[in-house]
DNA sequence: AATGAATGAGAATTCATTCAT
DNA sequence: TATGAATGAATTCTCATTCAT
């Protein structure tokens, strides 16, 4: 009795959705799962799809601000790249579900899929920051700074949900390491 | 009268499902763009399912084929590299819709989407021995070669993606510079 | 504070009724509209059902006391059908949603229903009686009562609803004129 | 195999939706009623709507060709009322249901509610031009035809559906005998 | 007396698939 | 080969009613 019904339903809809996508989860495999009744959910969330944006605005969310809580202002530009690469390793590791939700339900052209992609817009632009400070502080070369956020958060999210999806461990140090190495100094010695 | 049945469906399919994506797409929607009646479909695809991997395969296809009968024996690994980003960043501009469903559809446990993720892999592993060539020829820094694969992939993907699904113009040029900086070079002057 | 809690719901049950009829009417909207918890309806009345007979008992009550309390023993049959015509346009002026309901679920098979129907049949028989006595007074012509009786209450219900419910103004005085002219003295000069 | 699964599928509705109504009437009702699986009544009406509204349709243009056609133009003004009053106390015999639903489902302000007055009047407008030609003609009392129109319809819709509701039995000859007396000549004597 | 969270039995609608022609 | 009418299981969502507080 601990646990609200709202937060139940909010993970079981995680474990679900992550599970079979956003179409072919069903109220009644989320219900099942949190063991509630359906019109429970019903009455918590207006309807599947609000369950669902809830659930991707909290996630985005959560990731962001982990970031942005650890980003000093005192930081080098590379540092702060270094962290926010981090970061999102850790949090992919930690948070699967949520992000193979991220990037499955992306793409297209509903209006949920417009929200989310505005959603991992606010997260890019936070890189997107850094990499303009460090174009301005001439630390960096000269890329279009968008560019460069959509870059870093893709190359770290697929490269750690291609892992996690294998059978292979996640390594995160190896993972970072190799990450931090291509996006700051280049694959080329 | 020129074009057999198999292939208006084929063609239709890919409209439909680009579009809607495989849940949402409907076999009537796609029996009427085909001009079709829906038994026809079922006459020359067993399923729903059969249809979408037999055109995600041929799509998988045409973009490692593309790049692959480009990459010649005695280029620089640096060049293969170059290469391979400049070609998936026009396949992505010329076949966005197929893109967004690789996108979509490859995360997930169903047997369709272990396909398409080995599929993918197929493609990863690719770019995975050009970056194996460089390490042993002692140009590139010894990253781990499949993590190094799937980062380049997904860097280009996401950037791809997140330009062609906004509103801004697609810029391959620039694009490309500033993944191949990033890739090679690195964002650190 | 008032009115009973009782009374506010009723007054928003005829309300929500009037405007949505009985299935489409929800006991959420009922217990919004009077301001109090779903669960206090239920403590006040039993049911749905219940609460909607209720209240159109109170309605046909008030039509059938109206026009009976205005009937004098003493006023020639004639003046009887005037008042009795002039009474029920004026009701239905007055409350128009009610009859809306009562014209709505009158008919059909369910205990609701026949209910209603027999209130209903308690208003006609009063026009019967007044119909009936003007026969034995040799005043009117011999007709059968329970005919005579529900088509002076259908005509004067559907002709009035038929103004209320159009977009024209709702002119008694013309309506009972036109009615008392057909119903007394025929269209036929 | 005779019947057309169409033509099955509208007499069971009209069954199912004039014994329960609209809002109770269930498509499975209506399905199991037809003898057909519930995915065929939407192959051919798009929704419960539309099935409904298609079946009103046709009902009350039977009853309007079947009065039109028997209108002729050399009839006298009274003629033609009684004729009308005729057909429409034959018309209420013969499809009880069909006018149950009518008087059932044309009050309120839902569009289809709304679509349903709108054929009424239309109906209406038919008995309204007579009247107004009895006016001209100066045979009839010069009242509103509007207000006649409507009130004859309701008189004998009310009064008929009264006795077929009503236990007893539908006498068509006394029925039409107290109308006609009524509406042509009056009660008074 | 009053509350409102929780319930679960339906309801309308959709759609992949089948099959007789 | 091709058709399209027919199917029925599955899905989302609604809402009267209950009950612990």
């Amino acid at each position: 009795m601990r646990k609200s019904k709202t937060s139940l339903i909010f993970q079981a809809a995680i474990d679900v959705f992550s599970e079979k996508g956003f179409d072919k989860a069903t109220m009644d495999d989320i219900a099942a799962r949190a063991n509630v009744a359906k019109g429970t959910i019903y009455y918590h969330f207006k309807s599947k799809e609000e369950l669902f944006l809830f659930l991707v605005e909290e996630g985005v969310e959560m990731l962001r601000d982990g970031v942005e809580s650890k980003l000093l202002d005192d930081m080098h530009p590379r540092e702060k790249i270094e962290l926010i690469l981090r970061e999102q390793i850790s949090f992919f590791g930690q948070y699967r579900d949520f992000c193979v939700i991220l990037l499955r339900e992306s793409w297209g052209a509903e209006d949920r899929q417009l929200e989310f992609r505005k959603m991992i817009r606010s997260y890019m632009s936070l890189i997107e920051g850094v990499v303009r400070e460090g174009i301005e502080a001439d630390t960096f070369h000269s890329v279009n700074a968008e560019n460069a956020g959509s870059a870093l958060f893709g190359m770290a999210a697929i490269a750690s949900l291609h892992i996690l999806l294998g059978k292979g461990e996640y390594d995160e140090e190896q993972l970072f390491s190799d990450l931090k190495r291509m996006a700051l100094a280049g694959l080329v010695k």
